[in-house]
DNA sequence: CTGAGAATGAGAATCAATTTCAAAATGGCC
DNA sequence: GGCCATTTTGAAATTGATTCTCATTCTCAG
């Protein structure tokens, strides 16, 4: 019987996360996992937008018999307990980020470092309403994403092309 | 020896999109073919949003022998050209509009019936400018999606409420 | 008409994500 | 603690969109 002990990473916030999921997971039949306190905990303890892929690696330096489909699975739950947000960026596999008491935000993507800025802008987020709203539609939720290049990659392109 | 008459459907601006099309295929070393031609004309014989099975599906009514393979090939041909768009909606595959003579716009896209209507906001895409100047960012290209329901699906909704 | 090169269609391969399934783990109850 | 219905797990199979491979066919400049 191996002891469920776990180094709990990180601040209150990811303690309040591992709480809500508690109650979210026993509110609906679901049980609590050695599996699932692993990956959350990795998650967590990160901040940034994780791929799946990387969170099973840091999950298997904890516990190598981690196996992806659940990680895929524990995301999904994160996602619909509103802790974590699922991420589409161009291109890749979806990304997680934490989700507790954050705003809603969009992002900056840089195509060549990869690197993601995020941006709150609320006359954007209120003229995106007024368009709706001229068309009659109801908006559930957006995605506006800016690709580009970051002021680094900038920078080293420049001196590139000299 | 099939003969290679296609009655090409449609306006002057799909015959201008034509012959920008060869002249891009010339000018690098590749070839008009029958395929080709009949899957652009199929493709500029549509308004909207196509699904490379949608435009397969059509081609296949004019030569059932066309393989998807050459659809996806043929579209990318299109959209190197600056003829198409491509467009990647969430969750499903990607999809082709017509390119020529076109601003650019974003879109709003009914989760329940998948209408999609097109808007053009400069307001917004000024703002978007500022924000990604403001973290020294330069943006190439972007993406803005509006998704919830359409003026028709929400008034279903409502009366399938009562 | 020829030949070099390009294009084709079928099927295999890829890749992220989901599903399947038999075996293992969980947790409410006694 | 044991019982046991239910849930979860990991591995492998499957899916679905897209790309690649390759043998064969087609195109077009000379
Ligand atoms: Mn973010
Ligand atoms: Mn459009
Ligand atoms: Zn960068
Ligand atoms: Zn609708």
């Amino acid at each position: 019987m191996t002891p469920r002990t776990l180094e709990k990473t990180g601040s209150k916030k990811s303690a309040a996360a591992r709480e809500r999921l508690a109650s979210w997971i026993s509110s609906r039949g679901l049980k609590a996992t050695r599996q699932r306190d692993v990956i959350v905990d990795v998650f967590f303890a990160q901040t940034g937008h994780l791929s799946v892929d990387e969170l099973l690696e840091k999950a298997k330096q904890r516990d190598p018999t981690i196996g992806a489909a659940t990680v895929y699975r524990t995301m999904k739950i994160l996602a619909d307990a509103g802790l974590a947000s699922a991420r589409h960026f161009e291109g890749g596999q979806t990304r997680y980020e934490a989700a507790l008491d954050r705003h809603h935000h969009d992002h900056l993507i840089c195509t060549s470092c990869g690197s993601i800025i995020e941006f709150e802008n609320e006359r954007i987020e209120e003229l995106q309403e007024t368009v709706a709203e001229d068309h009659g539609f109801h908006v559930t939720h957006h995605k506006l994403e800016l690709y580009g290049l970051c002021r680094h990659c900038r920078v080293e392109q420049a001196s590139d092309r000299r």
